[in-house]
Parts: C-alpha cells; structure tokens; sequence
DNA sequence: AACATCCATTAAGCCAGACTACATAGTCAT
DNA sequence: ATGACTATGTAGTCTGGCTTAATGGATGTT
C-alpha cells in the first residue's frame, strides 16, 4: 500500500481523468495510468472502470481513495506538528477569492502575515457565478465562498469549511430617497421601488424573492450588474435602490448613498474558506485562516462601532 | 515527509539502536543510518545523537517519531478498511503469551480461526517473569500480558491495550485440609498455613503480602515454584496451600484439591492483549482479538455455569 | 596499554522502479 | 471520415535506496 499511489487514486477521485492528475502533478499521463494499475493489482480487485473516453472509480476504488484522504490528513497533521515545533508556518498557500470578500479581507490579511518570514501567499480572484466553490478546492489551498444561510452546506463533499463572518445585506438608497429617514426597512416598503439587480442565479436573487413571496408584489429590476461598483454607481445616481452587502460596499456615502437594514428576512450571507481537508491541516494555511477571521472579526467590529 | 523514513525513525523510537531497526526491517545498518541522514536534512534540525557507541533520539527526533505513530495508525486503518472492504482477513499475525494464559485460551481461539482461510497465527510463549512485555511488542503483533489490578498501566507507553478477561485468584487447598468446608476465605484464616509460593517477582507476590500487611502477620513460604503445575503437585500432595489462578490451574480435582475464593482481597488479575498501536488496527490481528475474547468469555461462563 | 568488540557512519557501486517520449487504440464531435 | 480527445502499452533513461566494504569512536577486556 504505497502512499504516493493511494494519493493518486485520490487525486483522481478528485480530479476524474488520469490528463488532469497527471497535470496536477507534474507527470505524464502514462505514469499515472502505470501507478494506478500497480496499485490495482496490489489490491486485487478493479478499482476504476471505463466509461467513454475516460475513467470512473469503482465503489471499490472510491472506498479506496477515502482511506486515502485519511492518511493524506494524518500526514500533513504531522508535518504541521513539525512545522509547529520549528514555529515555522511557511510555504505556499494559494487563495482564490470571490472579488468583494477579497477586497475586504485579503489587504489587511497580508499585511498581517508579512510579518511571518517564508510564508508566501498566492491569491486570485475568480466570479463567484463562473466558479463552482468545491471544484475550486483541487486548485488552490483556500478558496473564500459565500452561501446564503441553509444553502450549499459545503462539508457534504467531504470538504473542510472554516466560516469567517456572516454579512448582512442592506438595502442601499440614494441620499435623497423618501426612505432614508426610516431606521430599518420591511419587504412592504421597499417592494415598490425601483431596482438594481444582480443577474440570474446570483445568491442575492433569493432575497428579493424573499421580499416579493412576503409581499405577494413583483419588484421592477431595471438592470442587472454583477459588479458591486456599478450597482453602487447606478443607486447614487438615483436610479433605483438595492442589496448590498454591509461590510463590502462602499458603506454609507454621506450626501450619496445610504444603507438601511432589512428587518422580518433572513438577508446574511456567510462567507467560509473551504479547503480540502488534508490541505486544511497545513500550519501555512492554518495562519493564513486565522489572519483571515482576525480580519474578518475587525471589520465586523469596526463596522458595529460606527453604528453604535 | 517520506514516510517510509518516518517508519524508519519510529522504529529506533522503539528499539533504540540502528542495528536492530535494521534487523527488524530487513536491512543493513548502513542503509537505515543513511534514510535517517536524509530525514534529518529535510527536517532541518537534528533528530538523533550520539550516546556512548549508541544513538538517542532528541527531543525533536522524538516528537516527530510520535507523528509518526499517528500515520501509521492511519495507514493500518486504511489497509483495514479495505481488507475488511473484501472481507478478507489474511496475512500472518505473530503472538507471544504467558503459559497459563495460552493454555486456557489458545487452542479453542486457534480452532475458531481455522474457519479464516489465509489466516496464519503464530504463537509462542515466554516466561512471565522474564518477559519485559511492553518490548515485546516490536517482536510480536499480539503480547498477552497480565498485571494485578492498579499495577503497570500499560497505555502509558503509547501502546494499546485490550482487556481481555479478569481471572480471579483463590486459595487451593489439599482435599483433606481442615478449611475446605468454608464457602471462603479470609486473610486471618490462610496466614498461619504453609505456602507453595512463586519465586520473587511473579505478581502473585503482592497478594501474599496483602494478607500478610492485614493480618500483620508472616506467611511461612517453603517453596517458590514457577510452574503452577509444580505448585498444584505440592498441593495435592499435602505439603502446603498456594494462590491459584481459578480458570488456569486445573481447578477443583475431586479428592485432591479444592479452590476456595478469598474474600476482602483483591486478589484477581487482568489479562490483556498488548498491542503497538499501528498493529491494533490490522483486520487479522482484530480478528484474533475477537476470537480471544469470545474464548474468554466463554472460559468465564463455563466456570460460573459449574460454580452456580 | 594494547586489543578486540560493538556501533554508527561514509564511500562506491548496483539495481529496481518510476519516470519520459513516443506509439497505439478507443470514443466522441463535426 | 477526419480530428481532437481519452487512456494505455513499449522502450529507454535515470534517480534513489539498497548492499558491500572500509572508517572512526567508544567500551570493556586481558
């Protein structure tokens, strides 16, 4: 039972074609299709099967590749026991991020972490429509995804998720809407207005679905951007109201914008690292983590200090 | 992180030189001292030194042996997962017991492991008083040990345990003996006769003492026997009295020889299966843990079936 | 004090096993 | 049918862990 071979088998329940581990891993193709067929026989039963042009696991194989992940996470574990007996995190860590939570979190972060000799941190961003969060998990070591609450529970793929904060979604006015003297907002008030969306399939969708099922009403959504900036520029230019996320907009914009909280809907996302849990146990990426929800905790408190 | 390196350096953990991880591993010293050299490099700080003409681990060396350990744990459990996947629990299982213990539960476990086809359990047995049971377990995936209640906590030492019966002690006496008619007895009763005892050491030491610590009193020991066989003969024979144990000595014979309980000692021993932890987790040596104990429950009913 | 012994280590060379490069066979889309 | 893609087989290369043989310390013996 040779760990590195097991290790490709979980890659490629992971990944689902020899190409793409053998990429992933810095090898031909051929190598991997050799290792897997030793590790076949070794364990005397079939362990994939072809369907198409490529492979699939067998039930055995997917057992198989389980085990694997075990013994994957038992062994970074230990690295990270050493690491942490050296009181060395450093290393690697890759990130990828959905652009608002990376604009919030990600500067204050890495500054944060410069302090730590050795420890490098690659970060990305990708469309949080475009991406599909736990796929993302092969690529990079942390991947920041957001669900509105009972949405996508992550840990069902066997994947280890760490939440962060959970944000509330105002309602974002021009300066001179008739609502801004109101200190909070219900569904009824605002289920006339005009709005600035987010296109199909977007998280925020739900909310103002939330908002027409309570008020029995159809909310006008003149335009649909996915760039918080636009949406932004549109509400200011009085041209219609909208969600915004509390912590990563622009905030309140004195003689501009202002942002109201929703009250009587469920209007927080929850923003989570996810991570592949062998992946999860590096010390590098744990003080990645921990700068992460440091930063996150701050903003948070920043943000009730200012309203307080 | 190579693994098998890490193998490697927790097997000197165990066996203390590099002679005889070599010897265990089948390999020359110089192979295992140049692995070790390569994991010292990759960890960065020095894992080993020099003590006289043998090696000791530092501190380092041995916390990361103690990860070591947790891989190793989680490589047997995969295999273990997997076996039991095919339901197939082959291999060879090496054992080393004390005489009594193997007497009383080895045959009946060997003949229900008979129906386990590519099963192969190889047993040994080894004088109690000579054994150092914890190192026994390099040599041997399954150790029987026993130990008086209280006495050496054998996890301690990072081992696994598995308790497999506790056997009481009682008082054998000769069949024409002026106490056989008592249901039980005390310490003041047995502390003024004549006693076949065990050479120093044996634990069935400690009870003695006990009575004699209660009754303040001094057992006449005339003889010191390590073959409890050799202890019933001088029983039967009517040349004293002697702690059996009430399941591996031969019990009451009718006209020879009586077992009476005692009562406000405690005067019973554990018996335990001894295990490195990475061995416990092996299908075919849980698989002869499970026929061991079912042997000893069994063992033990028959016994408060002919009692009662 | 000199020697034999035991242990770990180094040096040099060997060999299995995992890799690459290339070729082949099967599957899907156009 | 052709081309693009998949996995895999074959041949050859090369790295990495092994062995043997020799070296260097430390211990205990005569």
């Amino acid at each position: 039972m040779d760990v590195q071979r097991l290790e490709l088998l979980r890659e490629l329940a992971d990944r689902g074609s020899v190409t793409a581990v053998a990429r992933a891993t810095h090898r031909t193709p051929s190598a991997v299709s050799q290792q897997l067929k030793v590790l076949e026989r070794e364990a005397g039963l079939p362990l994939t099967e072809r369907s198409g042009r490529g492979l699939v696991l067998t039930d055995a194989g997917r057992a198989l590749a389980a085990s694997a992940t075990d013994i994957a996470v038992a062994l970074e574990r230990a690295t990270a026991v050493w690491d942490t007996f050296r009181n060395r995190a450093t290393g690697d860590v890759s990130l990828v991020t959905f652009p608002t939570a990376g604009q919030m979190l990600l500067p204050g972060a890495l500054l944060d972490l410069a302090a730590h000799d050795g420890l490098a941190v690659h970060c990305t961003d990708m469309d949080p429509e475009l991406s599909d969060f736990p796929a993302l998990t092969s690529e990079y070591d942390i991947v920041l995804a957001h669900s509105m609450r009972g949405q996508h529970t992550w840990g069902g793929r066997g994947l280890t998720s760490v939440p962060l904060m959970t944000e509330p979604l105002d309602v974002g006015l021009p300066a001179d809407h008739r609502l801004v003297g109101r200190a909070s907002l219900g569904a009824s008030d605002v289920i006339g207005e005009t709005w600035i969306g987010v296109p199909v399939g977007y998280p925020f969708e739900r909310i103002l679905h939330d908002i027409e099922l309570q008020t029995n009403g159809r909310a006008r959504v003149t335009q649909q951007f996915a760039d918080m900036r636009l949406i932004e520029a549109f509400v200011m230019a009085g041209l219609g109201i909208a969600l915004v996320p509390r912590y990563t907009s622009s905030g309140d914009q004195p003689g501009r914008m202002v942002l109201k909280p929703l009250r009587g809907l469920d209007a927080e996302r929850q923003i989570v690292a996810l991570m592949r849990p062998d992946r999860a146990e590096r010390l590098a990426v744990r003080t990645v983590l921990e700068a992460l929800r440091a930063r996150a905790t701050q903003v948070q408190a920043e943000h009730a200090a200012a309203a307080g």
